[in-house]
DNA sequence: TTGTAGGCGTTATCAG
DNA sequence: CTGATAACGCCTACAA
């Protein structure tokens, strides 16, 4: 492979030359970048990514940890974050966690390693170093896009969970529905207890009291949406509406419930939440909150940028709060008169 | 950011012994070892992945080049790769293309630039450098992990499309279906193709005429099956059965038979292609081929292992195939008799 | 506007 | 088993 020596020698001039027509051509003079442009087309010359990053001490690459990419969900940001990487000429390295902090941890390192710039976080789990600060200057640029404790000082994007789970739980009781259910995610992760906060904020706006029979436990995939319900339909207590913490929990619900010979929504209304396009499509369509979640994934990359750009990543860290919206469709309806359940 | 000098010296020996440590610790006494673990421990040292790069010509990255990852189907692919990439040392470059020509030609580019190693493609186009090959070994690491002209030599895993295609047509068949219709993928892409013709395989061995009146075209969204439906509904012909190219449409389908009032499965059977998760909790389940994805995105990666272990890529490629399986759920039966539609 | 030269941090070769 | 040292290819003062 040509190396920027011999594009040196073939336009007859240094390699320093060569490197400036390549990073920085206004300062070389136009007839001389055309004959170097000639001897890299000859040449066939491509500059050697890890020798630039080696002397300028960057790779040019952020990792995304994230559990799994294999859901609707998280790939939506993912797909954001690579948008932006590509048009600044950075590259998003794929960090697959699986849940595992050690996993984790390990992309911290890479970090020191060189192997990449920043770490974009989309992980219930925290690595070590955000617990245990190293030497002052010396923290890696880190962007959460994910919802962790309040107190921590990271640069973060995410959308109020908290908010819109109440807006959910509005719009059920505007539509008469007394006794809600709710189908949460995991609560070792603090999305799913912002959820659940803010159906009970919701409940509290309707007037209506808390009980911790109408709450089922779900882990946020379709199958925990669909075992939920069969376990609050199983419990014998009356509902007519359930507030599922994700879409795909609400879609298993759904998928339950028409197993049990129980119409959505005249003898159940479902909403789920996330807004995936599954949804628009489920029979019946989906109410849900609408969740930018390529968005999300753009500004956690910009973030990320204004990061890489600051001398240090000391000081109040910057938070993005994207808007959601409610989407009304066809799952939820007023519920019907007198209705008892066996 | 301490490095192999600063190791070196704390643990009292030369640099290349700290290097043999790391890479080969056989070649080094375990006592001298030792010493230099505790001086890696004491400095906080992380080898410098870029000097080593550059050193070894080699990155450790691969990039997988996909249109969007932003849907259950890819996302399955990306995640089996990554999966073996993690366990064998690599990280994966994610290289969206939109379906842009020239970004997937940028992608091998960088193999050149030594930003990855490898490309593994899974996207309809080809890049210019394999129908413009330059000199002989100088052909980047490749791998396909779709559906590409079966002429082209290049090491690859895939399913049988076209017998899975005829699978489900002859399972539409055997349940008495005579009018059978389809919603093809977007034709400029092999695996559409394959699924098409293999719908016409499928037909001829059930000894039913093809006709081009019940074949819709869509482009594997969920937005695009409900099209393709509304369009084949308002045509007039008719039908008991449709077999769509992929699960997302089949589910826009149900969603259009629903909202016409057209009953799945008793006035009509409909099957999908891929075995998403979302199909088994569809309403009614949807009947499908399973395609093991996450598994074909492992096998690339073995492949991808493989090429880069070898000293050149030439020589007749390597080809795996990958079993499919029907899954029979409830959206397909035998059709009512003498149904007529409007 | 261009050239010279000293690293960046490793690995691998060759001696010992 | 260990050490000295020459690359790997590029960038960036500093000089001209």
């Amino acid at each position: 492979m040509a190396n920027i020596k011999d594009i040196a020698r073939v336009a007859g001039v240094s390699v320093a030359t060569v490197s400036r027509a390549l990073s920085t051509p206004s300062l070389v003079r136009p007839a001389t970048i055309e004959r170097i442009e000639a001897a890299i087309a000859d040449l066939n010359y491509e500059p050697n990514h890890l020798a630039a990053g080696l002397r300028r001490q960057r790779s040019d690459n952020v990792i995304v940890a994230v559990p799994s990419i294999y859901n609707p969900f998280t790939s939506a940001f993912v797909e954001g974050i690579e948008n932006v990487a590509r048009a600044n000429r950075m590259r998003v390295l794929l960090g697959i966690t699986e849940g595992d902090p050690e996993t984790l941890n390990k992309y911290t390192s890479m970090i020191a390693g060189k192997q990449a710039d920043g770490l974009i976080l989309l992980e219930k789990n925290l690595p070590d170093i955000v617990l245990n600060p190293p030497a002052k200057g010396k923290m890696p640029p880190m962007v959460a896009a994910c919802e962790y404790p309040p107190d921590l000082n990271l640069p973060r994007v995410r959308t109020d969970n908290h908010e819109a789970s109440a807006l959910v739980v509005g719009h059920l009781a505007e539509l008469g529905h007394k006794h809600i259910a709710a189908i949460t995610g995991p609560l070792d992760q603090f999305m799913s207890m912002d959820r659940l906060s803010g159906y009970k904020l919701g409940l509290l706006r309707a007037r209506i009291d808390f009980d911790e029979a109408l709450v089922a436990h779900g882990d946020f995939s379709l199958q925990s949406g669909y075992d939920a319900m069969i376990r609050l339909l199983d419990s014998g207590v009356e509902f007519t509406a359930v507030a599922c913490a994700n879409d795909e929990m609400a879609m298993g619900a759904m998928s339950a419930l028409q197993q049990r010979g129980i119409s959505v929504p005249d003898d159940m209304s479902v909403a789920g939440f996330d807004d995936l396009r599954f949804g628009a499509f489920a029979i019946p369509p989906l109410t849900t909150v609408h969740i930018p979640t390529v968005e999300i994934g753009e500004a956690a990359m910009r973030l990320m940028l204004d990061s890489l750009l600051l001398q240090d990543h000391e000081g109040p860290a910057r938070e993005v709060v994207l808007p959601h919206r409610l989407i009304v469709r066809q799952s939820t309806a007023a519920p019907r008169k007198r209705r008892k359940k066996a």
